[in-house]
DNA sequence: TTTAACTTTCAGTAATTATTGAAAGTTAAG
DNA sequence: CTTAACTTTCAATAATTACTGAAAGTTAAA
C-alpha cells in the first residue's frame, strides 16, 4: 500500500467507525485528515480533500476546537486561518474521554440523583429505588475513574492497570 | 414525585440519553421499561406502554436479547412470549461494555493493524507510522482494560480502582 | 474610510436512520 | 390436518440528522 492511499484509507475508515460511536462522520474525517497531515491546513484544503462544503468545514472544525483536539494556527503573510490537530495521542484520548464523560455519564448521574428523591415505601417503590441505587453506584464509580484518567499523565494507563490486566 | 411518574420519567430520560450515545432511543426505552417492571411483559404490554408498533417492539427486543441484557420468559398457560431485563446492574454494565467494545474498539484495532503494514520510509511515512503506532498502543491498552472488566466480578471496580480514585 | 479576503450563519435540501403496519411465516391446540 | 394465536419480516413512510451554498458578517490592508 502506498502512503497516500494509506492515509486516505485511514481518513475514510475513521469516518465510518465514528458513526458507530454516535459521532459525526465528517467531524471524524476532518480530524483524521489534520492528524496525518504534516502541515497546517486551511478551510479550502479541507474542502478540496474531503469534497465537502465550506459551511460543513466551518461547523466541524469548530466542533473539533470545542472538543479541544484541534487548534487554529496562523501562517505569516497569510490572511486565512489554518488548522492543526494535536499529535499527542494520549492528550487526544484524554480529551475524548472528557467530552464523552460530559455527554454520556454526567447527565445519567444527574437524572438518577433526581429520581432517587422519590418517596414511596411500597414494595414496588423499594424495588425501583434499589434499581436506581445500583445504577447510581456503578455510574458514579465509572465517572470517577474517567475523571481520574483525564487528570492523569501518560503513564497512568500503563502503570495503574498492569497488575490487573495481566491474567 | 409519585412512583409511576418517576418510572415514566426514568424511561423517557433513558431514551433521550441513549440517542446522545449513538444508541437507538426505543431500544433504551424498552430496556428501561423492563428494568423497572416487577413482572415479565409481553410484546403487547410494551406496545401499549410505549405507544409503539408491534414491529418496532419485535426489532428492539431482539436487539436487547442480542446484547444479552434481556431474555424471553414463558408463563404457564400462556401462548405468548414475555420478556424480562436482568436486574443485576453489574451484569448490565459488563454486557454493555462488551457490546460497545465490540462495536467501537475492536474495529479500530483491526484497521490500525492493517494500516501499519505500509512500507514507506520517507520522513512523512515515518511520521504517519508514528501516529498509527501511538493510536494503536492507547487503543490496545483500553481494549485490554475493558476485556478485564468484562471478565471480572462485582468487586473489581471497587477494589482495583479505589487507590487511584481517591485524590 | 472603502475594499476585498476571508469566516460564519442558516434556510433549504439531501442522506440516513427509525418506525409503521399489513402480509407472510410459525407453531400449539383442537 | 386446520385453525387461530401468536411472531417475524420488510416495503413504504416518517423523523431525524447532516450538508450545501449563497448571503450576511467580520476584519486586515490599502
Amino acid at each position: 500500500m502506498e502512503l497516500n492511499e494509506a492515509k486516505n484509507k485511514y481518513i475514510q475508515t475513521w469516518g465510518s467507525l465514528a458513526t458507530s460511536w454516535g459521532i459525526n462522520k465528517t467531524m471524524a474525517q476532518v480530524h483524521a485528515l489534520l492528524l496525518v497531515s504534516t502541515k497546517p491546513l486551511s478551510a479550502e484544503d479541507i474542502m478540496d480533500t474531503l469534497k465537502i462544503s465550506r459551511g460543513n468545514v466551518n461547523m466541524n472544525v469548530r466542533a473539533l476546537i470545542d472538543w479541544g483536539i484541534v487548534s487554529k494556527e496562523f501562517v505569516v503573510g497569510e490572511r486565512k486561518e489554518f488548522f492543526v490537530a494535536d499529535k499527542d495521542i494520549w492528550e487526544l484520548f484524554k480529551q475524548i474521554t472528557k467530552e464523552r464523560k460530559k455527554r454520556e455519564i454526567e447527565p445519567v448521574i444527574k437524572v438518577l440523583d433526581e429520581l432517587k428523591k422519590i418517596d414511596d415505601s411500597s414494595e414496588e417503590g423499594e424495588q425501583f429505588k434499589k434499581v436506581l441505587g445500583d445504577l447510581s453506584s456503578v455510574t458514579t464509580k465509572v465517572n470517577s475513574i474517567l475523571e481520574n484518567a483525564i487528570k492523569a499523565d501518560e503513564h497512568w494507563l500503563l502503570s495503574n492497570f498492569t497488575k490487573m490486566v495481566k491474567k
